[in-house]
DNA sequence: TGTGATGTTGAATG
DNA sequence: GCATTCAACATCAC
């Protein structure tokens, strides 16, 4: 499910399939979704529109019309995109589709309708307004640093928080506070700046691993590197046991011993 | 049958 | 202003 190495794979796959295609028509099945426009008003505005580009910041893709608007796309928990011709393989929770001249479609799977599409007429304006952090991916140490300094809270709760870093999700940030040996419940204030600089390097590295694996929350591998989340497994010094919890309010793994409480 | 789930937001509380 | 907690969103899988 998307986190920034998944909404990466959903872009490589709007690239692939929608990308300089006209659209002939757009149907919008439940308005829900949306946030700022209504359904029939979306049909609309991109009924005879042609995405050029996409960008992606953190768990957000934008897809930018030939008229220099864009849209946005969140996939909250659940959603994927699927490209097809046969109506037979329409997905069975498409919220909204694209038709494009060729006659395939490009439809929006939305199960729990937790999605967020908007139409966006500035995108600089649009993400000051919502004040979203830079990408995970993007960030400098320096950048990161200067976000995590001054702050109390939970390490979880920073690194969820998109205001501040943009693309982890509950699974990196327990994958990460994990191989940093860190407890996910450490207040900002009391880590060591050494041990900060490990954080970031690590989210970063596993991010990066993760994109360039292009996982699809469908298809992991069944050795995931994130396997390990899983109640009673051992670490690696072959004691600490993994124990289930809540921090920042989300389900949390973490080796009891193995990762430090700071 | 009941419960929890890879996310976000807004309201309420401290 | 911050940090935290909670409810809401809707469906599926175990």
């Amino acid at each position: 499910m998307p986190e920034l190495p998944e909404v990466n794979t959903f872009k490589i796959y709007f690239e692939k399939t929608a990308l300089r295609q006209r659209i002939k028509k757009t149907v919008v099945h439940d308005d829900k979704i949306f946030r700022n426009i209504s359904g029939g008003d979306f049909e609309k505005k991109l009924t005879g529109r042609t995405f050029i580009d996409t960008y992606r910041r953190g768990k957000y893709m934008f897809g930018k019309l030939d008229n220099n608007k864009y849209v946005q796309f969140h996939f909250g928990m659940t959603c994927d995109f699927k490209y097809y011709s046969d109506i037979a393989d329409k997905p069975r929770h498409e919220r909204f589709v694209f038709i494009f001249e060729n006659g395939f479609r490009l439809g929006f799977d939305c199960p729990r309708k937790f999605a967020r599409i908007n139409y966006i007429e500035n995108l600089d304006e649009y993400i000051a307004r919502i004040n979203l952090g830079t990408d995970a991916l993007e960030i400098s140490e320096a950048e990161f640093l200067k976000k995590i300094k001054n702050k109390k809270g939970t390490l979880k709760g920073f690194l969820l928080n998109q205001k501040n870093i943009a693309g982890m999700g509950n699974l990196y940030v327990d994958e990460t506070c994990y191989q940093c040996r860190i407890h996910p419940a450490s207040r900002l204030d009391k880590i060591p700046l050494k041990k900060k600089k490990e954080i970031f390097d690590k989210m970063q590295n596993i991010l990066q691993r993760a994109l360039d694996e292009r996982p699809h929350y469908k298809g992991y591998p069944p050795d995931w590197f994130w396997q390990w989340r899983e109640e009673g497994k051992l670490a690696p010094d072959g004691k600490s046991k993994v124990e289930k919890t809540e921090v920042a309010g989300r389900t949390t793994y973490f080796a009891k011993g193995w990762q430090r409480l700071y």
